[in-house]
DNA sequence: CACGCTATCAACGCTGTGTCGACTGAACCA
DNA sequence: TGGTTCAGTCGACACAGCGTTGATAGCGTG
């Protein structure tokens, strides 16, 4: 087995198991045995557990932007389509929902990966907020809210809201509704009175 | 001093560390030691950091209940007075940041601290969730989001956007504002169109 | 064939947690 | 007054997990 195929076994290792149980639940120890190593070696690979996490998410992330770069909405668009953009999202976090829920806990302890979210929240939020401020601008939707701060809490809730949805954390809304009621609550939020 | 005093000390001299770093930055010993007490004392106390800071939550969640009791939205009022409510929210909390941000945190992985979030969201929600179904029956509201649904996205938000906010976590929303955009979203989530 | 590079791990030291057993002193009787 | 109880205290231990060091083994390549 080579180089390549063991730092792959750590990360499919990981991905698996994170999608039982939480990251601090898993100790370096599980992931080297499972990638068929031992400790010592699964630092030639990477720094920490937080490592492995950040490469996971970097793959979600590109995920994200890839399926989502097809359905963003676009500024110049008469009506832009909100709806398959948050799709995307529950989508694809759903289709990684351990390492979504290990990275919304972990970037409160790891600086690198709260970077890396908050590099791509910040790129999502400029996004939508420049589409916001178009509609404003052609008074399809009412000033009144800065379109940034309104984009920012929004994007912010759709990220704890599919958190919760996830590890069903009460109160939560039902994984099959939850694209439909964050959808509907961004339309009434953005274009509402 | 007194057993009651100790068990005083140690959660002052929490509550204080909690406004510098973050829980696991803060050692049992840390605790013991500002306490004037040596770390085998400390379990004579509490069962763990996290029975500290459930202690701590307990009181903040208290405070925000008391304080809402006054202003929170009847079902019955004409035209409930969301902006008070939030307001509560934001006072009490970000008077307690520490404690709250490290709730946020610590629910992830213990037990406990996640029951008494889960029960404090899930009495909200369901008041909220009351009042936006009153308001449904009465018109003045639009039909078309589950009110339960809704109170749960919306109470997630502030969950999130406040932590965001005290966490200084990019994106968020500056701490003078965000009580103010927090309403401004609701009423247009509850109200809009 | 020797040099360097990849890959590996036994063994170590460290930090932090939680427990056990023994000790102290004050209050409360008998 | 002298024993008993009990809240309060801690030294010392065992343990889990992290990260590092240093030594080793194999493989390719000039």
């Amino acid at each position: 087995m080579s180089g390549d195929d063991r730092e792959r076994a750590i990360l499919a290792a990981a991905e698996a198991m994170l999608a039982q149980r939480t990251l601090d639940e898993i100790s370096i120890d599980d992931l080297a045995g499972a990638a068929g190593i031992s400790r010592p070696t699964f630092y030639f690979y990477f720094a920490s557990k937080d490592a492995v996490l950040l490469q996971l998410l970097d793959r979600v992330i590109a995920e994200v932007d890839r399926r989502g770069a097809a359905v963003i909405p676009d500024t110049s668009a008469a009506s832009p389509d909100f709806a398959n953009a948050i799709n995307v999202f529950v989508e694809v976090f759903a289709e990684h929902r351990g390492v979504t829920v290990a990275t919304v806990a972990a970037r409160l302890s790891s600086p690198a990966i709260q970077e890396l979210w908050s590099i791509s929240m910040q790129r999502w939020v400029d996004h939508v907020a420049e589409v916001i401020a178009a509609e404003q601008e052609r008074g399809a939707a009412p000033r009144g809210i800065d379109p940034h701060h309104l984009s920012t809490v929004l994007n912010t809730m759709n990220e704890q809201v599919l958190s919760a949805t996830f590890t069903r954390t009460v109160p939560f809304v039902p994984t099959d509704e939850v694209g439909a009621i964050l959808h509907a609550t961004w339309r009434r939020a953005i274009y509402g009175r």
